[in-house]
RNA sequence: AGGCGUGUAGCUCAGUGGUAGAGCACUUCCUUGACAUGGAAGUGGUCGCUGGUUCGAUCCCAGUCACGCCUACCA
């Protein structure tokens, strides 16, 4: 009978052939024996369900020494085991005199040599196949019988499992779960020995008679071995050493002085949380809850954060195995693309792989490494902990972090200076005094740090440094620092002050919630600015974190300032789309404002002017005509830049058009989803009311801007 | 083979059952006394594909394609 097989010399080792049970074809062979070539062995033929009919000639050549199938199925039919190698993979004793000593592949060819020679070779077929090869030398691997030392795992697992049930333990993203679930599930005994020179020693000596005796040392082993044989023998121990994913398994209470009940264990075994990558939730995390629960009688941690993992530009995770890791300090002192690449390529353990590892280091910096200040580094990894498993590197990112922290530097030099030139900062200033921006940027404040609260709960360190970003640069620097400029510099002494103490204070709470993911620069502008505000200690990081006064959250003065911003923006429009010069003031005038609007007006002048870029500003008496105009819209009023000499009507009408071309786009949607039945019907009253009042709106800007557009086209 | 996951702007990534977001890059204008590592205004996406559920799907469900990881294995 013909077998295939991929690895020809281990027919050496056969102990059966197997058919599956239903095949006819061979059913008349089950349990007759059939010759082994090269060899004088008769081996049965066998019965197994595991061999699939369809594949090769439907017969398999069982070799349970040296394949992890055929052991299961040796075991099942009490087959020999047969051994044919040496442990570095040469032919044993047990291979026929010629061949014996040969290394594997060797014998491959003389097994087919001699197979050919007697006319046994059937035919010779293309098989593409995955072989198993060692991560590190890159051999292929052969399956081998030793003996090792196993740890009998269910007892383990069952309770381990339970505890993440049951949530005693908590994974945060929760579906992570469901992956430790399946690992703990499919668990199989572990073997825990390994050939290796480093490790904790197994504790098992024996002695010449085979006897194995565990111990905690040499003396108890020694005793155990007086009291089983009666006289005192000579012990070897056994040289092989614990997995080191067992070692690391006692990690939680070893490293606490376990197994003496230390204070340290006391106190902080279980540990709160356990942060991780998931590449280890199976060789680590599972295995510090089972010994947890067998050792400490508890878990080791409530809860377990797991982050993605940082890939290389090939989305390869970094290892260092692969060479391809970033050194943090690379990217701190910075480092040309010729060190970078020699850095990574020379002492490795696979010289092979070194091009590999060239192209993607240049495809990932192509220049090598600028360097970077560990600040922007750590706002870096801050910002992309997100859910996602994966981390792609990008420097993009840590030169706009960068720029972030150079902002906040620069910003605190500015209200350094500000404070410098008033006088006491730290003095009390009433509330009253307080200017709407001032009120604002409390209230943003509050918000801000309420959201990096929340964000940090939940683990969200990414939404706790966009939410700190965002404040900072948007809030804070975009806006509050200027509406603070012309408060400063105008007559209103208390109102100065109070934007000097509002600055101060911003500016000292903002540096104790960013102090935890930049520590340097934080702390270095703190040294300076916390004295200032009556917050002085020795270093940011015993200050307190700030709590986020939820009272100062001010809608009133958020809306306000919306109004304020969109008015400014709406010049800002008209300026940055005709391309006029920021240091061109101009003249504005308003028209259709209503109450609030002139309320607004006349209290915000200043800021309006200010941050506009205003000559001139005043609302247009009723029934006034206005000069040809560039407009811009803020509800129903219409802020009017005159063009003359300075925008081109074409331009405009142009500019305008555009901005009707996409509201009539919205328009026309919103109208045909009020024109659907079933939506009126269907939707929520809200939702329809919402619509409702946008196509209002919508329309409304529509009209004007249509207005406008025939009054520009007329000139 | 089983399990888990990803696919959103040129790149790296957030996000939501109700008109798509950020950073970088790009375009235009600007060296205004915190900052050119800057300011202002913009361009850019049929949210992998096909069906289904729904008044409505980028989001929910099913299928499909591509990619990734883990585990097991490949006569």
């Amino acid at each position: 009978i013909s077998v295939a097989t991929t690895r020809p010399e281990t027919l050496l080792g056969d102990s059966a052939v197997a058919v599956h049970p239903q095949d006819e074809r061979y059913a008349n062979l089950i349990g007759r024996r059939v010759q082994l070539p090269l060899t004088t062995r008769l081996i049965p033929v066998i019965a197994d369900s595991f061999v699939e009919r369809e594949f090769g000639s439907g017969v398999v050549k069982i070799t349970p020494a040296h394949d992890f199938n055929d052991y299961e199925v040796g075991q099942r039919h009490s087959l020999p085991l047969i051994n044919i190698f040496t442990p570095d993979a040469k032919l044993n004793e047990n291979a026929p005199g010629p061949l014996q000593g040969l290394d594997r592949f060797v014998a491959r060819r003389r097994v087919l040599e001699a197979l050919d020679a007697l006319g046994l070779i059937e035919r010779i077929d293309k098989h593409k196949l995955m072989v198993p090869r060692g991560d590190r030398s890159g051999a292929v691997i052969e399956p081998y019988l030793t003996d090792q030392w196993y740890v009998k795992i269910a007892p383990l697992a069952r309770p381990a499992l339970a505890a993440v049930q049951s949530g005693r333990i908590r994974f945060v993203p929760e579906n992570w779960n469901k992956t430790y679930y399946e690992w703990m599930h499919n668990i199989r005994d572990w073997c825990i020995s390994r050939q290796l020179w480093w490790g904790h020693q197994i504790p098992a000596w024996y002695d010449e008679l085979g006897n194995i005796y565990v111990a905690r040392d040499a003396a108890a082993a020694k005793a155990q071995a007086l009291a089983k044989r009666g006289v005192e023998v000579l012990l070897t121990r056994d040289a092989d050493v614990l997995d080191t994913w067992f070692s690391s398994a006692l990690w939680p209470f070893s490293t606490l002085g376990w197994p003496r009940q230390t204070s340290e264990l006391q106190r902080f075994y279980p540990g709160s949380v356990l942060v991780t990558g998931f590449d280890i939730i199976f060789f680590w995390v599972a295995r510090m809850i089972m010994f947890g629960l067998k050792f400490m009688g508890d878990v080791p941690f409530r809860e377990v954060y797991v982050h993605g993992l940082v890939r290389d530009a090939e989305g390869q995770k970094m290892s260092k195995s692969r060479g391809n890791v970033i050194d943090p300090l690379d990217i701190v002192d910075g480092i040309t693309l010729d060190a970078l690449l020699a850095k990574r390529t020379t002492g490795l353990m696979q010289p092979k792989m070194a091009p590999a590892i060239e192209k993607a280091t240049r495809k990932q910096f192509p220049e090598g490494i600028e360097s970077y200040g560990t600040d922007a580094l750590r706002f870096t990894f801050a910002a992309l902990a997100t859910q996602s498993r994966d981390i792609r590197f990008d420097m993009g990112r840590v030169g706009g972090y960068r720029n972030f922290c150079n902002k906040l530097w620069n910003a605190s030099r500015f209200v350094m200076m500000m404070v410098a030139e008033g006088q006491i900062a730290s003095s009390q200033v009433p509330a009253q005094h307080r200017s709407i921006t001032d009120r604002w940027i409390h209230s943003r404040l509050a918000g801000t740090i309420r959201k990096v609260d929340e964000a940090v709960a939940s683990y969200r360190f990414d939404f706790a440094a966009t939410a700190l970003y965002e404040f900072t640069w948007y809030d804070f620097c975009d806006w509050y620092l200027e509406f603070s400029k012309p408060v400063l510099q105008s007559d209103d002494a208390a109102a100065a002050a109070a934007t000097r103490r509002t600055l101060l204070d911003v500016l000292e709470t903002l540096l104790r919630a960013l102090h935890p993911i930049m520590p340097f620069i934080t702390e270095e502008i703190w040294q300076k600015v916390a004295p200032l505000a009556g917050r002085a200690g020795p270093s940011l990081m015993l200050a307190s974190w700030p709590k986020a006064p939820l009272e100062l959250i001010d809608a009133a003065a958020e809306s306000e300032l919306d109004w304020i911003k969109a008015f400014i923006l709406g010049v800002r429009q008209i300026r940055g789309e005709m391309d006029i010069s920021p240091s061109r003031k101009l003249p504005l005038l308003l028209r259709n404002a209503s109450g609030t609007d002139g309320d607004y007006f006349a209290r915000h002048q200043l800021y309006l002017e200010r941050l506009a870029g205003l000559e001139t500003a005043r609302i247009m008496t009723p029934g006034e005509q206005a000069p040809p105009c560039a407009s811009a819209l803020l509800g129903e009023l219409q802020l009017l830049v005159p063009m003359a000499g300075i925008i081109d009507p074409a331009a405009e009408a142009e500019r305008l058009s555009k901005r009707l071309a996409k509201i009539e786009q919205d328009l026309a949607k919103t109208r045909a989803k009020l024109e659907n039945e079933n939506f009126v019907r269907n939707a929520p009253p809200e939702i329809v009311n919402t619509e409702r009042e946008r196509i209002a709106q919508l329309d409304r800007t529509a009209t004007s801007l249509r207005q406008q557009i025939e009054a520009v086209r007329k000139l």
